[in-house]
RNA sequence: GCUGCUGUAGCUCAGUGGUAGAGCGCAUCCUUGGUAAGGCUGAGGUCGAGAGUUCAAUUCUCUCCAGCAGCACCA
């Protein structure tokens, strides 16, 4: 009756075609049906899909196609996150214009992404530098602006030499350029700003309620916020001014023995205007690196200014004050007071400048005069050689001082925060033009920074644009910044920063849910969708991506035009794809060769071109240089999008990293097969029960949903191999038939082409895209029968087959009247019987 | 250094206070009109190490070891 092989190359495109022509994934907005929004983030289209994006959009599909099958109105949209500088790069590269090279990257992924078969409500796409979205964006950008969450300053920016722009501080790691890897440098410009310590307290708040979002992420973001909590106190110094400090742990106030400043500290920079000596010091620190093994070898270095600085609570006391070159100008005030006892760098830094290290805090069970081991003690205690303070706990001893500063009015309680204003500006042609426009001089006749007025947006990007050479074309534009002002009409430029690209994705999924022409989104709609069920993507937008949207999603909160505060209900942070890579030293050099040129055996790999062994290195990322990469097209041609889809989902635990390799693929294909063989297997004519068949059906399509909802796509697809084992090793039946046609729908959401075929090869009406999930019967997911483990002395040497629920005294009786039993007791006493209903019995002799 | 995650078959992973499992791989054999194959059978495990609780620990508790990831001179 059937095909004898299923032929992907046939059914993939027909049933995608089919899916497309009924609009069978278009979301609708007026359906009375509880709503499902899933959404995978969207991808960047720099030229083809990678197999980390097919294996997150797959789980998302899974999802997805299971909330339709339960009855959900599902919302699955897809997107493009299309500025930023790839494309100038390669403008530079080929001389292609930039959205050219963006139009048609993403002409190429949307149709792989459909090759994939994803079910994708395609009429909602859309690309961030479509100017309709970046236009609602600049709207956006100026009701912030009214709202005062946008301000301009003059500010100390990360310079990034190579890419010629500005990175916030996040893009800058271990001192480099996130994209570039150059230098970093330091330079003062005015740029825009959008107020997210506004939202600090709220942002950390709000990560308690985010019970479906990993532990990781939340503690990622949470460290990122950096709320503390202190005293802010002065010094008076011996020069006649007065040093503003921060510190934790105001109760050790008492072990203070000197104070330090950053290199960059005003303090600094005066003594060293004075002193060559401390000059060469500041440069020395600023020359000193940042990057994590100079920290961890970095040793303690600090300059003595002279200068002292009087002990608030004991007049008594001058410290001497240090430039340090491990104090930290951007944290708190940029000067710390030291207290070497109680605080591991300090305890260094006075060891090799010999210092006092003073005991102020006792350990339990220690003594006051107790000499340190040879490091600080941070923990808790009671305060010692504090004068008044002595005797009281840690947290009563903060309170305490605390308390007196205000009181005397030389510090206050005081709560900092690691959390920045976020700086949106970028010195880059590819991006959301800033809508502003530069009336006059700044010198205050003129009207200075005007918005662009609303009926005026969008404010697009020129197409004439020249990369010939480096920096910002919009910068260099023959007419498009000169324009007049939009107050005085007199002569004016136009704003020619455009947008971090982190902005365009803090609301995309707002427009995915409405996309009205005369407004971003429309309110009403966001509040059916949002928020969106379940969010997947990569950990590596733990904190930018994730904390940038959740600010976002509140800013518009607060100025009325939504109601949600937390965009993602549920995120989930899917693991990489890996692959093994293959090398060969020749020239002294490592050569790389991708997984196509090789031919790989059980214990060795060979290279096809000439037949030799090469090294089969780790299992790690796939990545260009190490040429550890498959091409998802390559494979869906090759196994259809079914086989590699089943890949995506099985073996690893979707949070893990997967191995991809060809003997899994293989064995993908090789179920698919198997699969479509056990479907054409379908019997209408077959009769008669099989309980136990009956039983592991249900029970397989109640742990399935289960599995899916909890997004444990490998065990789901563990139970679909064993409930083929099952089926195969039944005999032909009428429950046989009927766990054939369920396991079709079960398999649905995971390879869609396969199951539709299927279904209609057996006569289901309309597309199994549409049908619903099989009805679960409870009755059938208790066993009746349970086996029983009979243990002599806690050995296993009977097992018995008895009906569920047996009273303990039959049991008992049963399991001593086994010859097994007997033969192991070999008529020892028995001292204790131990019986457990359903589980075993256990007699110790 | 701090935090988190992970250690179960050759590989990738399920699982459980009471009989240790799946897929792939491997070995043997069968079929060659399911053939870019299909099937039978089998080998393979100190459940990371140690201690504790228990009649019974891979499972619970504690300590340690290893691997991975993130953060890191944040006062």
């Amino acid at each position: 009756m059937t095909d004898t092989r299923f032929d992907p190359s046939q059914a993939d495109g027909r049933w995608q075609r089919a899916w497309d022509e009924a609009g069978t994934f278009t979301a609708d907005t007026g359906s009375a049906k509880p709503k499902s929004y899933v959404l995978e983030m969207f991808p960047y289209p720099s030229g083809r899909i990678h197999i980390g994006h097919v294996r997150n959009y797959t789980m998302g599909d899974v999802l997805a196609r299971y909330k339709r099958m339960t009855g959900h109105e599902v919302l699955h949209p897809m997107g493009w996150d299309a500025f930023g500088m790839p494309a100038e790069n390669a403008a530079m590269e080929k001389n292609v214009h930039p959205g050219g090279w963006t139009r048609d990257n993403i002409a190429n992924m949307k149709a792989q992404l459909k090759r994939i078969g994803f079910a994708l409500d395609w009429t909602r796409e859309f690309a961030t530098c479509d100017p309709e979205y970046y236009g609602h964006e600049q709207a956006l950008f100026l009701d912030l602006y009214e709202a005062g969450l946008v301000y301009r300053k003059q500010a100390q920016v990360n310079w990034d030499p190579v890419d010629m722009t500005v990175l916030a501080n996040e893009q800058v790691i271990d001192g480099k350029g996130w994209r570039s890897g150059a230098e970093v440098e330091k330079r003062k410009l005015n740029q825009w700003f959008l107020k997210i310590t506004d939202f600090a307290d709220d942002l950390l708040d709000g990560l308690s309620d985010l019970e479906n979002w990993p532990e990781k992420v939340r503690l990622m973001q949470e460290n990122w916020i950096g709320k503390s909590r202190g005293l802010g106190f002065s010094f008076d110094l011996s020069n006649g001014e007065r040093l503003q400090v921060y510190s934790t742990r105001p109760d050790t106030i008492f072990g203070a023995s000197f104070v330090a400043v950053a290199a960059d500290h005003p303090l600094a920079r005066c003594v060293a205007e004075e002193s060559a000596e401390a000059q060469a010091f500041v440069d020395l620190c600023k020359r000193g690196g940042t990057t994590a093994a100079e920290i961890e070898a970095g040793e303690k270095l600090g300059f003595d200014t002279g200068i002292t600085a009087l002990h608030p609570m004991d007049k008594s006391r001058r410290l001497p004050v240090y430039i340090a070159n491990f104090v930290l100008m951007d944290y708190g005030t940029g000067a710390v007071m030291g207290v070497p006892g109680h605080d591991q760098r300090d305890f260094e830094f006075a060891t090799k400048y010999n210092l006092p290290v003073l005991r102020v805090v006792a350990a339990e069970g220690t003594d006051a005069d107790a000499p340190f081991a040879g490091e600080a003690e941070a923990g808790d205690g009671r305060i010692v050689n504090s004068g008044k303070l002595d005797g009281m706990s840690v947290d009563d001893a903060i309170r305490t001082v605390i308390n007196q500063a205000e009181a005397d009015g030389w510090g206050e309680g005081k709560t900092v925060w690691r959390l920045r204003d976020w700086g949106v500006s970028r010195q880059r042609y590819w991006g959301t033009p800033i809508p502003f426009i530069h009336c006059g001089d700044d010198s205050g006749d003129t009207c200075g920074v005007v918005p662009v007025p609303r009926d005026q947006l969008p404010v697009t990007l020129p197409e004439d644009v020249d990369f010939s050479v480096p920096g910002n074309p919009l910068e260099r534009h023959a007419t498009w910044k000169h324009v007049a002002c939009p107050q005085c009409g007199g002569e004016a430029m136009r704003e020619t920063d455009t947008l971090d690209t982190f902005v365009d994705s803090s609301w995309y999924f707002l427009r995915f849910a409405s996309q009205p022409d005369n407004r971003p989104f429309d309110p009403e709609e966001v509040a059916k969708w949002l928020p969106v069920e379940q969010y997947i993507g990569g950990v590596e937008h733990a904190i930018l991506h994730l904390l940038y949207a959740r600010f976002w999603t509140r800013a518009l909160n607060r100025i009325g035009m939504i109601d949600v505060k937390e965009p993602f209900a549920s995120l989930f942070t899917q693991g990489m794809v890996t692959h093994e890579t293959y090398s060969r030293m020749a020239g002294g050099k490592t050569v790389y060769y991708a997984p196509d040129e090789i031919s790989r055996e059980a214990k060795r790999a060979l290279l096809s071109a000439d037949g030799g062994e090469v090294e089969i290195g780790r299992v790690i990322k796939m990545s260009k240089s190490k040429k550890n990469v498959v091409d998802p097209d390559a494979i869906v041609a090759q196994y259809g999008a079914d086989a590699v889809r089943w890949f995506m989902l099985s073996d690893s635990p979707p949070e893990r990293d997967l191995p991809w390799s060809e003997a899994g693929i293989e064995g993908c294909w090789r179920f698919v097969q198997r699969a479509w063989r056990l479907f054409g297997q379908v019997d209408d004519d077959a009769t008669g029960e099989d309980k136990a068949l009956d039983r592991k059906t249900h029970q397989t399509t109640a742990a399935i949903a289960d599995d899916i909802e909890a997004l444990s796509f490998n065990k789901a697809v563990a139970r679909l191999y064993e409930l083929a084992g099952a089926i195969d090793k039944a005999a032909p039946s009428a429950s046989r038939t009927q766990a054939i046609r369920t396991m079709i729908r079960l398999v649905a959401p995971m390879m869609p082409h396969l199951a539709e075929e299927a279904w209609a090869m057996h006569g289901g009406e309309g597309l199994i895209a549409d049908a619903p999930w099989p009805k679960v019967d409870p009755a059938l997911l208790v066993e009746d029968e349970v086996t029983i483990a009979v243990q002599v002395k806690g050995k296993l040497r009977d097992t018995l087959t008895v009906a569920k629920g047996l009273a303990k005294e039959e049991l008992e009786a049963l399991a001593l009247a086994s010859d097994k039993v007997q033969r192991s007791l070999g008529g020892a006493e028995i001292r204790k019987v131990i019986v457990v209903p359903d589980r075993l019995v256990n007699i110790v002799a």
